[in-house]
DNA sequence: CATTTAATGCGACTTTGTTGCAATAATAAA
DNA sequence: TTTATTATTGCAACAAAGTCGCATTAAATG
């Protein structure tokens, strides 16, 4: 399964790049100049996701957002981090803190899903 | 706005306490011998949360748990934990690690959320 | 027992996300 | 360049999760 460019790939790529923060579906698709089908836009991040050039965070509003991945080596995403969701503007953004978490054991690691959700310091 | 003891109420409130994982929903549901109305659980559980009876988590399946509080102070939630959801088995625990997190200048803090997903010790 | 009003059931609705299928178009091959 | 292959898209339909308005029911109180 070879990837194609196309152009709304391409859109919701650098769409991706540019941001600061994390997007979801419906923000990334307010970005778009050109109308493109929502299931479009979720499988074009859906695809982003598995070759690891985004990661995928669900806010505990339980929605989706999407952040280009900064820090993940090439092939495994390490968004070991939290994340920070205002509640005010909506804004999703990545924060620095690094987390380490210990599982009990026998337990299986595979997907670390951490958010804050407060005001940020553009909306206080 | 006084709460009122009812049969629902009372049900759904010896499932959470006696159940040693969160429980969405649907969850309850199935738990629930009689017929109650999808609406009203949710009803019973959103009016728990603002009581601070259970919390609420947000599972990175988009699906809201909750949990009885245990280690919670009387008004004020204390759920600085993760939580564990089995991709498997889908029961969703909570974890002993305590999280302190320190946010950026002028942020405001008003609700933590984190889940770890993988497969727990019992579907290994 | 009568009154007040919180809680419930029902139905309709919204939002988020997914999927099947035919049509389109990007890439490789000729 | 033209043709063949198949990934991608748009559309429509769908599913699941959760909320809300409203009439009805039933706790709690006096």
């Amino acid at each position: 399964m070879k990837r194609r460019k196309t152009e709304s790939t391409n859109k919701i790529y650098s769409i991706l790049k540019k941001s600061k923060s994390a997007l979801s579906h419906d923000m990334i698709q307010e970005k778009m100049s050109s109308d493109v089908d929502r299931a479009t836009i979720y499988r074009v991040l859906n695809r982003f996701c598995e070759d690891k050039i985004v990661h995928k965070v669900t806010g505990d509003d339980g929605k989706q957002y999407f952040a280009f991945c900064i820090n993940c080596q090439e092939k495994k995403h390490k968004h070991n981090h939290f994340h920070f969701r205002c509640t005010s503007c909506g804004k999703v953004e990545c924060l620095e803190s690094e987390i380490k978490i210990t599982l009990p054991n026998d337990y299986v690691f595979q997907n670390l899903n951490a958010i804050i959700s407060g005001i940020c310091s553009s909306c206080t």
